[in-house]
DNA sequence: AATCCGGGGAT
DNA sequence: ATCCCAGGATT
């Protein structure tokens, strides 16, 4: 590997960055993604809301959920003043349920903090819960029109195929490459657009899988391109298997309902509904089993049908009320097929 | 620097 | 099945 300032030099002399931006802004005009719930208005609480939900989540799974947002919190001050149960149930089925505390600590160091206004520079914007690196960039960006930088997945993709780099896109110890190249290329006008720009050509030109390089306005200075490699980029670091975990699992079923735990928040699935857990697996023979797997293991869980320890925040719930309450996923979906018959000669 | 956190879209 | 997604916090 060689050092940053080489790889600089080396894109520079690819595609100087005037060209690079007047490129990318242009084809987003044209051929981006402009009609976002988003992007209506230049509203940095939107901004906020949008850059917090689409962390590690697709375009088309937020929209939904922002729209439900902003009918509920429409503004900054509302959301710092909401019950942490209205906020946690409108995040429900998003997952990271963290963002979802993050995204109310952010509102409610704004209001505290900063007079309700979301700040501006990238000091400031770093302190609030749930902005790091990319984030900053993209409301400084988006909601300011600011000249500064984004590096997430999209630009990785785009920038290791265009110059055709070795870095690993999945080793953090890359990224540094990654923000030298991006700062580099950042215009200090129209970054709003060139930053959307990037995203766009990203996720919907040069994709994961199967890119549409006879329609990328930048493959005339493509290097993994040029040198027929664009299924070879980007370079990832070869992931191992995912480990398998064992889970166990409470099904107390009586007349009045099925029990629910209410999972603490430094668990999977912190402050959701669940079916009690156990620590260990009981004798006997399981009632029933279902699998989940996770970005990181896999869950193969066992349910048994046994009372349930008296604990705190629990409730009954009957079968077809589930739904309201926002379990998770795996656990709502075992529930909704659990054989009804089954349960009801288990009651007697 | 590595690990953990979810659910779903796309292939 | 597998990969990936407008990453950040924690260890």
């Amino acid at each position: 590997m060689q050092s940053i300032d080489y790889y600089v030099r080396t894109a520079k002399q690819t595609i100087a960055p005037a060209n690079f931006s007047r490129t990318v802004i242009d084809w987003q005009q044209t051929h981006g993604r402009n009609d976002l719930p988003w992007q209506r208005e230049a509203n940095p609480y939107h901004v906020l809301v949008s850059e917090l939900m689409l962390q590690q989540t697709q375009v088309k799974t937020v929209i939904p959920y922002f729209s439900r947002w902003l009918a509920r919190f429409p503004d900054v001050e509302t959301l710092a003043a909401a019950s942490e149960d209205d906020v946690m149930q409108l995040w429900q089925g998003l997952g990271y349920y963290r963002r979802a505390r993050n995204l109310q600590a952010a509102a409610r160091t704004v209001v505290n903090n900063h007079n309700g206004e979301i700040p501006t520079t990238a000091t400031e914007l770093r302190e609030i819960p749930g902005i790091g690196p990319y984030t900053v960039g993209a409301i400084r960006a988006f909601a300011y029109d600011a000249p500064a930088a984004i590096v997430d997945g999209n630009v990785k993709r785009l920038f290791a195929r265009l110059f055709a780099l070795p870095f690993l896109v999945n080793k953090s110890s890359h990224d540094r490459y990654f923000w030298a190249l991006a700062e580099e290329y950042t215009p200090t006008q129209e970054n709003r657009r060139f930053a959307q720009g990037l995203l766009d050509l990203g996720a919907t030109i040069c994709k994961p899988k199967q890119p549409l390089c006879a329609a990328c306005p930048l493959q005339s200075v493509c290097h993994s391109l040029a040198l027929d490699l664009v299924d070879d980029y980007p370079k990832r670091e070869t992931k191992k298997a995912t480990p398998t975990r064992a889970g166990h699992f409470v099904l107390d079923v009586t007349e009045a309902g099925v029990l629910l735990q209410k999972r603490d928040d430094s668990s999977v699935w912190p402050n959701l509904w669940c079916l009690p857990e156990l620590a260990a697996m009981p004798s006997g023979d399981a009632f029933g089993h279902f699998k989940h797997t996770f970005s990181h293991y896999k869950l193969e869980a066992s349910i048994w049908w046994q009372p349930a320890p008296d604990q705190l925040r629990q409730q009954r719930v009957a079968l077809d009320a589930i739904d309201q309450l926002g379990l998770p996923a795996p656990i709502r979906n075992y529930l909704q097929k659990l054989d009804r018959r089954e349960v009801c000669q288990k009651l007697e």
